[in-house]
DNA sequence: TTAATATATTATATTATTCGTATATAATAA
DNA sequence: TTATTATATACGAATAATATAATATATTAA
């Protein structure tokens, strides 16, 4: 397999990986947001969230249209939220996980 | 939603985010592997393949098993090869999105 | 044209990641 | 016990990611 790939994927990979972006994508999720929502809805400076959104849309993840003075963002792949439901599922399903472990400690210590 | 769930979800993603680690994630899709079996497979020094093993262990992603000399490891969850086999097709439709695009612009400029 | 609002960009400082080298530990064989 | 093989860890340097503040641009309204 061809290490580019690989590169490429990680790359696309980096994006979920920071919780301000998750956030972004799960406020996106039903459809597009203007900048100036998702800024009410977030508590992160406006250049900040503009980062983060002109770097999901460099990446090829979001795509914008303008309406008068608001730019709208939304999300191009939805296979994207598939993979963050997953992601999502896989950490709750470790939390679950560790709160059985520690259960069973306790149990054992009794 | 809680802000703490996001960082969880953040980090759990991050181990997508690094090629050595899909690749390593990529091997151990049908099943468990050792550490040397690994290192013959991967071009990377063994200290550093233990680094990135020890982190996806950390983070709760991978599991060991002991056999003699040899520590096997293998994926806990497989929906986390779900969630990347997911990226990678977003990855591969980004790319033929582009090829199409750049078609288009060389129909047009003809 | 000027003012107001919405959004983007740049510079910078801080922090986090990554990877290599060297070293340590742990299991087994001799 | 010593040697060997397998794996892990510590440390440091280079690089990358991040947030913030300040500034710039673009659209519309007055």
């Amino acid at each position: 397999m061809d290490k580019r790939i690989y590169e490429m994927h990680a790359v696309i990979c980096s994006i979920l990986s920071n919780p301000k972006r998750l956030e972004i994508l799960d406020l996106l999720r039903d459809g597009e947001k203007s900048v100036n929502e998702l800024s009410g809805l977030m508590d992160i400076p406006q250049s900040n969230l503009s980062q983060h959104l002109s770097l999901m849309r460099q990446k090829g993840i979001l795509e914008t249209r303008r309406d008068g003075v608001n730019i709208y963002y939304s999300i191009i792949n939805p296979k994207v939220i598939k993979a963050f439901d997953i992601m999502r599922e896989v950490l709750l399903e470790q939390i679950s996980r560790n709160e059985k472990l520690i259960k069973k400690i306790r149990v054992v210590r009794r």
